[in-house]
DNA sequence: TAATCTGGCCAC
DNA sequence: AAACGTGGCCAGATTA
């Protein structure tokens, strides 16, 4: 059932621990890398579910050495849903003393492997993994939703194994093509640094246009006082506000925020650092995102700006099937709160035309920043008025995000539909609360107050829904796996190459398109029956099987 | 000098 | 358009 995995006490090979579905082990053994090989997955093949202290120390060394694992659990990943879960209340794992479980990895060793936990663990004594396995299996059968935090569990991890296996694949990316689309926008790359013409040419005019010969447009300071002694009336140098003054200045200045954003962010440095043999490789943080969604270290993955995904092609014969999921969080706040009335009018299609053909706003603009408007709790301006219309067209999908914003501004907790838990305010919220409260309390205080429970009840209201649709996603990847690695064939099997929130690309031999979009599909449909059964939610999917990123 | 903060803008 | 959630990342400014 399970198999602890851990790196053998000589470090030579691995350690395997066999236990039942309780994490009491039954039998161990030693095995040598050479070895490794055949014997994990042989035992794959069985079925069983790997266990992991922490899935990226072990797992990238088994893919390099050609290992993919089916299903697996992520101790420490696990142990953080736990602990926090509303679900897994006294007795579970909420009441035990902070232990090397819940600290962060971190990473020593010369050859760069996680060798321990940090802070907590004395240096070279690994924490107990067939203990810990045991006490969340424990947490979890005596919660109060053993089912969906299992599927939790599982997709979490799964997660983790997916973002080691993008790593080391990589998403495919034309350097060519990306130093062209620099040097068309910002000129030629400077020999010893510095601006390149374009950008230096716009600072001059800035300059001028500004009277003000010595200024560095990079510095908001001197910007702002530049802008300030030339007349210009503005609060900051930010691009909206400059939008709305008509000087020469103006012009010149907006397309040297946008073009020096391009060389700061996506330029020839980040090309040095992160592109290499064609391969961009996207530093994942699983679950870095407090509701659970994934973050990055290093390299910007999740904000790949769209004036450089043309540099993202496909490897010849190959193509990339990309797949978004349509206005997945209505449909998720949809389906948490049985609103069979918002569900049918995402049924087969956009969504937000479906309030407009229902008759609850005339636009689907006005359908988009209403519906965006409630999931963010917008308080003003053209959403807060839109909103009686869905509150009154949609009292129960409206209700739960509501529920969960006044949870929040009491200081309550809040839980997705599987169990991951928003963390409590800190201290600070609390006592600035309370002080609000006291009869003394000054005007400042109270409004003080009040601003920090509405801003602590946005949080937690997007948070049922953030967190819903990242369980969704990791479910969807997690199906979308499994149907590939059905396909394997030598290294001309069809991978997962990126993910963003609520976007799969998948890098597939070109006869396999096909197969592969049905599979992506096949996939959200299974992940929205696992979460919510029978209830009608459609999930659908905007589907492209195109060479380049650029073009879906 | 190094660490931390701030403003701005990119993604969803 | 902004203000309405989650983040990362950069350059410059400020602080230790």
């Amino acid at each position: 059932m399970y198999v602890v995995i851990e790196p053998s006490a000589d470090r030579r090979g691995l350690h395997l621990v066999d236990a039942d579905e309780r994490g009491h082990p039954t039998g161990e053994r030693d095995v040598s890398w050479d070895a490794a090989l055949e014997v994990l997955r042989d035992r794959d093949a069985t079925g069983v579910r790997w266990v992991f202290a922490h899935t990226a120390e072990l797992y990238p060394r088994l893919i390099d050495s050609g290992v993919r694992l089916g299903r697996s659990h992520d101790l420490a990943l696990c142990r953080s849903i736990l602990r926090r879960s509303t679900e897994t209340p006294d007795g579970g794992l909420s009441s035990l003393p902070a232990d090397s479980w819940d600290a962060a990895w971190t990473s020593s060793g010369d050859d760069g492997s996680l060798t321990g936990f940090a802070d907590l663990a004395e240096p070279g004594e690994r924490p107990d993994a067939v203990a810990e396995l045991q006490r969340q299996c424990e947490a979890v059968a005596a919660s109060r939703a053993p089912s969906r935090l299992r599927r939790l569990l599982a997709a979490e991890s799964c997660g983790a194994m997916i973002a080691c296996e993008i790593r080391h694949d990589g998403l495919p990316w034309r350097r060519d093509v990306h130093e062209r689309i620099l040097r068309e926008a910002l000129g030629p790359r400077p020999v010893f640094g510095g601006r390149p013409v374009v950008l230096e040419e716009l600072a001059n005019g800035i300059r001028v246009a500004l009277g003000a010969p010595s200024l560095n447009p990079d510095s908001h300071t001197e910007l702002l006082r530049a802008l300030r002694a030339a007349s210009i009336p503005v609060d900051s140098t930010s691009k909206w506000e400059l939008q709305r003054h008509d000087h020469p200045a103006v012009e010149p200045l907006l397309r040297y925020k946008s073009l020096s954003r391009l060389m700061t962010a996506n330029g020839w440095a980040w090309l040095d650092e992160w592109v290499r043999d064609g391969r961009f490789r996207p530093e994942y943080v699983v679950a870095g995102v407090v509701t659970g969604r994934w973050a990055t270290d290093g390299g910007g993955a999740l904000q790949l700006p769209t004036q450089i995904r043309p540099a993202v092609i496909a490897d010849d014969g190959w193509t990339f099937v990309i797949a978004d999921a349509a206005q997945l969080e209505p449909r998720i706040v949809a389906a948490m709160a049985s609103d069979t009335a918002m569900a049918a009018a995402g049924h087969g299609k956009d969504l937000y035309q479906g309030l407009v053909d229902a008759g609850t706003v005339d636009t689907r603009d006005h359908a988009k920043v209403a519906m965006l408007g409630a999931l963010y709790g917008a308080t003003t301006g053209e959403s807060a008025r839109l909103m009686p219309r869905l509150v009154r067209a949609y009292p129960r999908a409206t209700g739960l995000v509501e529920a969960a914003a006044r949870a929040g501004e009491r200081g309550e907790q809040v839980t997705t539909w599987l169990g991951r838990s928003s963390p409590l305010p800190p201290d600070s919220w609390s006592a600035a609360v309370r002080a609000g409260a006291q009869v003394s309390a000054t005007p400042a205080q109270e409004r003080a107050a009040r601003g920090a429970a509405r801003d602590w009840g946005r949080f937690t209201r997007n948070f049922v829904a953030q967190g819903t649709a990242a369980e969704w996603a990791l479910c969807w990847m997690a199906e979308l796996r499994h149907r590939l690695f059905s396909l394997v064939d030598g290294d001309q099997h069809p991978h997962l190459v990126y993910f963003l929130h609520d976007e799969l690309v998948i890098h597939a031999p070109e006869q396999s398109a096909d197969f592969v979009a049905d599979a992506v599909r096949d996939a959200a449909e299974a992940a929205g029956r696992g979460l919510f059964g029978d209830f009608p939610i459609d999930f659908p999917l905007d589907v492209a099987v195109t060479r380049c990123y650029a073009d879906a």
